[in-house]
Formats: C-alpha cells, sequence, structure tokens
RNA sequence: GCCCUGGUGGCGAAACUGGUAGACGCGCAGGACUUAAAAUCCUGUUUGCAGCAAUGCAAGUGCGGGUUCAAGUCCCGCCUGGGGCACCA
C-alpha cells in the first residue's frame, strides 16, 4: 500500500541536538534520545565468493571485525535471492515463508526463540580473510542499517545465541577474562586481540584505527545512523484532514492554494469501501476538476480534466503538533497564524501534560516546529520551552474477599459422602487467621448440611475435614457502597447492588465489615471513580482545587482520598473568619499592623512566591495555612495584612480571593491586582535559637546574636552545663559553628 | 533484558544548596462550649524504655556497607512498588 509519511528522520540530528536546549524532565529527554537512537559506527562491504554481489553491512563495532566470523541477512533483504544456492533454497525459501507468517509481535515475543537458515554462500572477511557463511535469520531487520550484520558471536549476545544454534566459531578479538565460547562479552571498554594491527589498542582508538583502514582500502566508509524512522502520515479512517493531493497519470499532484482548506467529503457510512479503499472512497463529492479548479462529482472523472483525489487522511499529530500556533491568531484568513502575532507570542511558557507524549506528540511536534522555522513561518526552533510531567490522580479501590470452603461429611455407617460448600464474604482483618472464624464456617456446613437434597435424615454424619481451601475471590465494590470516606461495606447496600450478592453473608469485625483497599487507575470496571462534580458539589470548586494541589508534589502520581478535603475546607472557612465574623459581618480593621504580623506575612509572601516558581504548589497551601493560624492566634483582622493575603490566595482559591477583594470595595478584578512583594525587613531576625549538638547529636539548643563571633559563640557553648555534662571531662577537638544553622561540639 | 521513577509516622506528606527528621493536613484519643447535635476551639499523637509529671535516654527515613564534625539528602552493593522501551547490529 502507498503511504505518505513524515521525513522526520531527516532532522533526527537536530532533534537530538535541540533536546540540550530545553527545561524538560530528564527522563522525558532521555526517552527521546533513546527513541531517536543515534548510533556511530562504519558501513563496510564485503564480497561473496563466487558471486559479483557485495553485502554491506552497518555495524558499531568495526574494531570487532577479526572476530566477524558469519554473516546474517534480514530475510526480506533482496540480496538473499540471488546468493542462495541450489542446494540451500528449498530451506531458505521455507525460512522466509514461516517468519512472513509471524507479526511483528510474535517475533518479539520469542527474542529468545533463534532462527534462522544458510544460504550457501559465503563472504569474505576483507581482514581476516577468512570464509564467513552468510544466514538469514529474523533478528536482523530490514529497515534498519542495511539489513545485513555482520556477526561478532564473543562479543555480541546476539550473534552468540546464534552461533551456538548454528554451531558456528566463536573468535575472541576483546581482550578478557571470560569464556567466550560459554557467553558473549559485549563491554566497550576494551582491549583489541587477535586483530592483527588493531592489537592491544583500546576501543576508541581500534574504532578510529580500522575506519580508516576500510575507507583505505575502499570497502566503507564511517557513518551513522539513527533508530528513528519516517512516521507514516496516512491513516485510512474517515476522521482526519483529508490529504490536498490528486492523482493525474498515477502521479500525485498539490492542489492549489486557492482550494483549501479541502474539507471532508460527505459520506453514507463511514466504512471502507468494498474495494477496500478509505472510506472517502464513498464520497459521491470527491474529484478534482483541474479545469474549473474545484471539488466535483466523482462520476466526473475521465483522467483528462477530472482527476480522483488521494482517500487517505491525515493522523491525529497532523493538528496537535502546531494547533497552539493558531491559538496566536485564531481568526486569521490567510495563514494559520501572523509573523508578527507569533513573534509576539513565542514559545509555550509551559506545557503541562503526561510522559506518555514522550515519543509521540512532543516529538512529532518539535519536529514540525524545525520544519515551520525553516520555512520561514515562524521563529522559534522548539515549541515548549519549559514542560512537566503532571503526576495521575489514580483511585482507590475497594475489594471483598468472598471466601469458599468445602467440607466433607460422612454418614456414621460410612455408606454416604455430603460435599457442603460454604462461602462468608469475611472482613479484611479476619481473614489472616481463619482458624479463627473456623467454628463460624463449621457451624454453617452443619446448617446446609441438613437442607442438603443428599441429606438423609435418618443417619447421623461427621463433619470432618476441609477439602479444599483455594476459593478466595477478591470481588471489585463500588466505592460508594463504603459508608461514607471509611473502608467499611454498608453491607445492605451491597447485597441490594447486584442480585449476585442479595444473599451474601459477612463475617465481620467489630460488627464492621472492612474493605481491602488499593490503588489502581481510576476505572469504571474498578469501580473506583469519584467525579470531580461531585466534590465541587459538596466543597466548592476553591476547595476542590487546593485540595488537588495539598495531595503531593504535581509531577507525584497518587491515590484520590476524598478523606482530607475536610482539613483545606476547614482552612479557607477559618481564613474567611479574618475577614467576616457571622454576627458582625466583615470585621476588617484599618489599625497599624504590628511586627508578629507583618512577619507573618512576609513569610508566606516568600514562600509562596518561591514555591510557586518552583512547582510546589502543594507547600504554598500548608504555608497558607501557618499563615492563618498565625494570624488567628495574634487575633488579626487588619486590612494592611488581609487584603494582601487575599491577593496572594487568588492562583489558588480564585473565587474565595475575588469575593474577598470586592468586599474590599475594588470593582475590578483580583487577577489585575499587584501581587504583594516580600520585604525582608519584616522577616529579619537578629538572634537565633541553635541547636547544640555533641558529637552529631543534639543536646540542647541555645540562643545566640546572628553576628555574635564565632570565639565567644565557643566560649558561651562550652560553658553551658548541658554541654559540660555531655564533655564527661574530655576536651573538645574542635567546634564548628555554621551561622544560621547549627553548632556541634566535637570531641 | 534495558532505561526512567519512587520507598520517610496509622495515612497524604515536609525537610530547596548535607546542618534540630516528621512542618502542614487527615485520622485517632482526651477536653471545652451546647439541653443535644453541627460548627468552632484547646491538648496530645514516630517507636521503645523510665517517670505521677514536666522531662530524660535510646532507636529511627526499604536493606547492608562507606565518606563526613554532621547523611532522608553524597558514594558502592542489594531488595521492592510504579511507568516506559524492547532482537536497532
Amino acid at each position: 500500500m502507498m503511504q505518505w509519511s513524515m521525513r522526520i528522520s531527516a532532522y533526527s540530528e537536530r532533534l537530538l541536538q535541540g533536546l540540550k536546549t530545553l527545561d524538560w524532565p530528564q527522563p522525558l529527554k532521555d526517552s527521546q534520545e533513546y527513541w531517536i537512537g543515534k548510533s556511530q559506527g562504519a558501513q563496510v562491504r564485503f564480497n561473496v565468493e563466487g558471486h559479483d554481489e557485495i553485502v554491506e553491512v552497518f555495524t558499531t563495532r568495526p574494531d570487532t571485525i577479526f572476530g566477524a566470523t558469519f554473516m546474517v541477512l534480514a530475510p526480506e533483504n533482496p540480496l538473499v535471492e540471488t546468493i542462495t544456492t541450489a542446494e540451500q533454497k528449498a530451506e531458505v525459501d521455507s525460512y522466509i515463508e514461516e517468519t512472513s507468517k509471524k507479526t511483528e509481535r510474535d517475533r518479539m515475543a520469542d527474542v529468545k526463540n533463534v532462527s534462522g537458515a544458510f544460504t550457501g554462500s559465503y563472504a569474505l572477511n576483507p581482514f581476516s580473510g577468512e570464509k564467513m557463511p552468510i544466514y538469514i535469520s529474523d533478528y536482523v531487520l530490514m529497515g534498519y542499517g542495511t539489513g545485513a550484520v555482520m556477526a561478532v558471536p564473543a562479543h555480541d549476545e546476539r550473534d552468540h545465541r546464534f552461533a551456538k544454534k548454528f554451531n558456528l566459531e566463536i573468535k575472541k578479538v576483546v581482550e578478557t577474562d571470560e569464556d567466550v565460547q560459554e557467553a558473549s562479552f559485549d563491554s566497550k571498554d576494551s582491549v583489541c586481540v587477535n586483530s592483527d594491527f588493531l592489537n592491544g589498542l583500546n576501543y576508541n582508538d581500534a574504532k578510529a584505527l580500522i575506519i580508516s583502514a576500510i575507507e583505505k582500502k575502499g570497502i566503507g566508509h564511517g557513518t551513522t545512523n539513527y533508530r528513528q524512522r519516517d512516521a507514516i502520515f496516512s491513516r485510512q479512517r474517515y476522521w482526519g484532514e483529508p490529504v490536498p493531493i490528486y492523482y493525474k497519470d498515477g502521479m500525485p499532484y498539490t492542489l492549489p492554494t486557492s482550494a483549501l482548506p479541502l474539507e471532508l467529503p460527505e459520506v453514507e457510512k463511514y466504512l471502507p469501501t468494498e474495494d477496500g479503499d478509505p472510506p472517502l472512497g464513498n464520497a459521491k463529492v470527491f474529484a478534482w476538476d483541474e479545469a474549473n479548479q474545484k471539488v466535483v462529482d466523482t462520476n466526473l472523472i475521465d483522467e483528462k480534466t477530472v482527476f480522483p483525489l488521494e482517500l487517505s487522511t491525515m493522523p491525529g499529530w497532523a493538528g496537535s503538533s502546531w494547533y497552539f500556533l493558531r491559538y496566536m491568531d485564531p481568526k486569521n484568513d490567510e495563514v494559520f497564524a501572523k509573523k508578527e502575532l507569533s513573534d509576539y507570542w513565542g514559545q509555550v511558557d509551559l506545557y503541562i501534560g503526561g510522559s506518555e507524549h514522550a515519543t509521540g506528540h512532543l516529538l512529532y511536534s518539535r519536529f514540525w516546529n524545525m520544519f515551520l522555522k525553516d520555512r520561514g513561518y515562524i521563529n522559534q526552533d522548539e515549541p515548549f520551552q519549559k514542560l512537566i510531567n503532571q503526576g495521575m490522580i489514580l483511585g482507590m479501590s475497594a475489594f471483598v474477599t468472598r471466601y469458599g470452603v468445602s467440607y466433607k461429611a460422612v454418614s456414621e455407617d460410612g455408606l454416604d459422602f455430603i460435599t457442603v460448600p460454604v462461602t462468608f464474604y469475611v472482613s479484611k482483618n479476619r481473614l489472616n487467621n481463619f482458624s479463627d472464624i473456623q467454628n463460624i464456617y463449621l457451624e454453617k456446613a452443619k446448617q446446609n448440611l441438613l437442607v442438603h437434597n443428599g441429606y438423609n435424615k435418618d443417619k447421623k454424619y461427621s463433619i470432618e475435614i476441609i477439602i479444599e481451601t483455594s476459593n478466595t475471590q477478591n470481588i471489585h465494590v463500588d466505592i460508594s457502597l463504603l459508608k461514607g470516606t471509611s473502608d467499611e461495606l454498608d453491607t445492605e447496600a451491597f447485597k441490594a447492588w447486584r442480585p449476585d450478592y442479595a444473599d451474601a453473608e459477612f463475617i465481620l469485625e467489630d460488627g464492621k465489615y472492612i474493605t481491602g483497599r488499593e490503588v489502581e487507575k481510576m476505572s469504571k470496571s474498578k469501580y473506583n471513580v469519584v467525579n470531580p462534580d461531585d466534590i465541587v458539589a459538596q466543597f466548592g470548586a476553591d476547595t476542590f482545587r487546593m485540595y488537588e494541589m495539598f495531595l503531593g508534589p504535581i509531577e507525584m502520581s497518587k491515590p484520590w482520598d476524598t478523606k482530607g478535603i475536610e482539613g483545606v475546607h476547614r482552612f479557607l472557612k477559618k481564613m474567611w473568619r479574618l475577614y467576616f465574623d457571622e454576627q458582625r459581618g466583615w470585621i476588617v480593621t484599618d489599625d497599624t499592623a504590628t511586627e508578629p504580623e507583618l512577619r507573618a506575612l512576609h513569610k508566606t509572601i516568600k514562600k509562596i512566591t518561591e514555591d510557586i516558581e518552583r512547582f510546589s504548589f502543594n507547600t504554598c497551601v500548608s504555608q497558607f495555612m501557618i499563615c492563618v493560624n498565625e494570624l488567628a492566634t495574634l487575633n488579626c483582622h487588619k486590612r494592611e495584612i488581609l487584603e494582601k493575603l487575599a491577593v496572594l490566595i487568588c492562583p489558588f482559591a480564585p473565587h474565595f480571593a475575588e469575593e474577598l477583594w470586592h468586599q474590599f470595595g475594588h470593582s475590578s478584578s483580583v487577577v489585575a491586582a499587584d501581587f504583594p512583594r516580600y520585604e525582608e525587613k519584616y522577616v529579619v531576625e537578629n538572634s537565633k535559637m541553635y541547636p547544640v549538638a555533641v558529637n552529631g547529636k543534639t543536646r540542647v539548643e541555645l540562643e545566640f546574636p546572628l553576628d555574635m563571633e564565632q570565639a565567644s559563640i565557643e566560649k558561651e557553648v562550652l560553658a553551658d552545663p548541658t554541654i559540660i555534662k555531655w564533655l564527661e571531662g574530655k576536651a573538645p577537638k574542635k567546634v564548628i559553628y555554621v551561622k544560621g544553622k547549627m553548632i556541634n561540639v566535637v570531641v
């Protein structure tokens, strides 16, 4: 099938180099770097004995060429056809047939399963002069390098496995004590042996020397390879941007700019055509009239002036790679964004997204951006200068345990056997100890026996043994069946939940059924989904927003736990009470703020300002709590403090801040207010309570002025009774004094 | 297999450049206000030992070593949860 591809591989090196300029998480950069997969080595041509054909290989280890004892081609390599000998043809053909049936997934699945076939031909090692049998095997991929490798079994794991399987020579060319007959030794930290003029050279020197030798011989050259492939751009589905291309004599032509954008045609069904064409093949009006320059009825196609349009559509990333540029100038009919505007807005300042886009969207988007820059449409090399990965909010699944035990009832005369199953839903902590609940099961087994249809009431039975205990099932239950925010199951609700559970019987602990809890992705099938709308309805959007921030660092995944939300809600109510009294209403005064009040405020301004910069929102919320606790203790209701505090909290609780701001008499929005500035003078202290340690263990706290000389501090520290006690009469070796931090006396 | 990430109280977490581990919040326990409840406020809450108590001592950040006056933080070797990639020569 003919497919459109984006030649992203032409940008591999720039995409790799560009990573150095980005403020992105290292793991994300690593995975792009790995995906691009740059490797440096050499391309080398090998002569084939008795043929004019040559086999060209790519290798990153040309320094091990003296250890290359055989050759492996990809089964799809066109050379296979010509070099396979008559005797080997049947074997090779059947191997190709076999591998072509395997899907790529199958191929990957049995990495350990070595397979291949001998072509019957030999290549000649240009340096050792040895004959190298040529094999084919599916561990060599046609799509990478040249689709052929020189196999160095002593120093490559895959080649080693292959050599073992087909009994091929393994020749050590890198110094090591390991037995290369047993396992390959793949280190790059190596020195050449058995390699003629390379002997004694390390990896880097040997590589440089052999590449120049290869070039001198005229059989190859040093080269760089990228693992990254071109990206298939065609999609055989309806929804997507149509490709503005028409075909004339089988050749593609672009539509004129005036015909753009080419819109999706109407179709009756979004399915492929009977001939197997994509859904656009069903369109009635989707042909290009070259003479009249417009899209016309498909029936009019005559291949003279009316031609068929491309039927495949573009993939999702055709749009997702550059939509943000359009945001800069959304109403422009001429271009996607006027250059002056995209220059003005520049790059996306901050991109928050998941790391799952590492090798897809985020790479395509960079590529696309570079291309647009090369064409002169925009000015930035990179679309997203700063990027952070947010963690996922996970669900807290709940489980009940259905625990089944079978008993064997034997009649007194030993003639009748009845199997009596007993099943209970067992509360979490009673499950650990079966002997504890054994009697409950046994009692139930006796009851069940009496109603068993095999039961003969004229006989006496003894219930003996458990014949099966393995019937334990953990069943997801909907978290709405829990009581409040606890782990306790509402057993009646559970019974009503599903007909299967209507007759459920429980073994409780302290009168409660406690479910097992586990952190999993939120998913309907796991019944652990918490709907934000419900939380917002109950607590308000500000509480919800702040609680999400308070949960922990933004880049970490964490379970949603509704329990803690009360704390944030209480905090907002407490802060509100600094401004409002239930009876008296607005209680903010114009009194002058005191030193402790100003210190509380400015400590907070400092922390919030710094923590916002490093995206540490959870610690911001903590600081607000500390501040409000302090102001409440100080009984502070002063405008000088509280007005700034309201602005400060605006990014965290915007509705709340807006309301307070208006109460202060402002008519404009709080978002337009100046963000409070930290002033150091309110926070500086001139003394510090120092932890004083003896040999690293803190023993006492002593207060000293910050500008006190070390010598005087030492004198006072050594005179302190607690320190004297811990010195036990020994003379201190030295005293470590870190200004503003701590003091340590070393004995 | 390879790459990345995390592991700190009963729980979510804090400790930014090595410098008082557990801030802040939840939960729990006790108390105040109230006829009662809600709301609110106060006290305690890492563990162990001693003490009526204030307090004191010891241990403690997944495990084992190391560097340092000082390690949750740095180094070496492991264990373990999560995510991604996977025959790329």
